[in-house]
DNA sequence: GTGGTCTAGACCACG
DNA sequence: GTGGTCTAGACCACG
């Protein structure tokens, strides 16, 4: 009933296992293909599936009630939360504007042209967002486009 | 006679000190403000400067010099490193296209258009590289430029 | 025969639904709107009406019978007892400090006066007992008073 | 160095241990017991004197950590944040309502009268709030206060 | 069967 | 020495 996730863990990359199982639900929640108010798999189901702990899963989850990504319903499971998101823009493009500036300098330390940093944004965001939100992206930028993506 | 570097540390953050000390040489290695062969401030000159214990500057030096941006020579001090970046193209778009992710999944979680997405990377790029490398910027993307940057 | 009671379920909300249904059933008996002795709804007639599980409605009900609130008699149903409360006034008093303590660690916390919180308790105070209880409440307060509630 | 924090834990209240410990240390914070900036007792120390799991500690110093009450320094330990408090009135006044009403229906259910309801709740602000903030509680009120609390 | 709490204990990261 | 993560496993609460 609930979806079945393809969540893949790397337990040496350094980033702990429920940021990672965090980030990739995220994504998928992101792409929408997860909607708002699907099941998530159980606690127990997930952590059986990737072999982790059930309070590593319980950890995850715990954080993305948090940030408002997902809800807990005792005895029910796990559901998206419909993303209202009441941040304001300001907050909103200082967060990105941190990541952005972390992208731009990683770029630079290895050479990458800023042409290339904008391709692979674009790729990104093309393979997260598809079809469902292309007119989204001005004419002008579609250029740099490799077509869609994943 | 290395030159004094200007580095704000927020104890707040929650992001390690170490961290943030990288970060920011990192930003003035990628800006051009340091340039390549220049001599880095001493540890104890930084730990004294920036009140944070020397084992931390310590730390900070030995991680940077193991992703090849500073090099240590004994009883000399810390240098920047040629950033050759012998990474192979495949790496760093690897690399590049992990953050972009990031910042995909970040953006649409808040709601940001992937337009705005792409001004503010762009913002950044412009940022950090400034004039130096006006060429690189193709001149269909400028238009969103905000001018130049630090 | 049995009084219809207009009982809201949130299932966002991450109260226990037989909690809100408790809470509510004894919003009503003590605001008098459900009088002593009164029948409430069968189980299965609140299961069908809320659509909740019948056994989540024989939950709620037992927790009242514990509570004092509700007599349950085989094959009869369930009646809103005499409120004469055994409890000592020791016993109430301390039960009420706890509540109110954590009232004002929570007005603290998000910066109301003492003022506003007295309001606030008057409010629902009246609210609750309506133009049934007035003389208890001292004229002094009577000022805050917003006239009278559901 | 870091304050000994009293607090008491009843394993036996049906409440969680680390929301006990979560709402005795909000007391302690409001009450103006622990500073602004000031540490509290080490994970590991409040685990052994509470005799409680470390992990236990760690839930609840998170909690808090979410609710902006305590920040968590790695290496450093728990510090109590100042506390900005950006809610609005409305969302502010919405919560200290749905507490008043759970005070309002338990002291109709116990029999209390609504007077004796504002005298509790007048007696913990005042031992919260003690003689710091005594002008802020109006003249009318006065006239039930016990004279001052704790 | 679902999530929620808690323990006992290991190992890592930061300073 | 500080907090951060994770495991293995028990027992409880909700429906």
């Amino acid at each position: 009933m609930a979806a079945t996730l393809h969540i893949q863990i790397d337990p040496h990359s350094g980033i702990p296992v429920y940021r990672q199982i965090m980030d990739q639900i995220k994504y998928y929640v992101a792409s929408g293909a997860i909607r708002e108010g699907a099941q998530l798999p159980s606690i127990r189901e997930l952590a059986q599936s990737l072999t982790v702990n059930p309070t590593t899963i319980v950890k995850a989850f715990n954080e993305l009630v948090h940030e408002g990504v997902v809800e807990l319903r005792q005895g029910k499971g796990a559901f998206v939360m419909a993303h209202a998101s009441g941040i304001s823009a300001e907050d909103r493009d200082r967060a990105l504007h941190r990541i952005a500036r972390q992208l731009a300098v990683e770029a630079a330390q290895m050479g990458a042209t800023p042409k290339r940093v904008m391709e692979i944004v674009d790729d990104e965001l093309t393979s997260l967002l598809g079809e469902r939100h292309e007119p989204m992206l001005p004419m002008k930028l579609r250029v740099f486009g490799k077509g869609n993506g994943a």
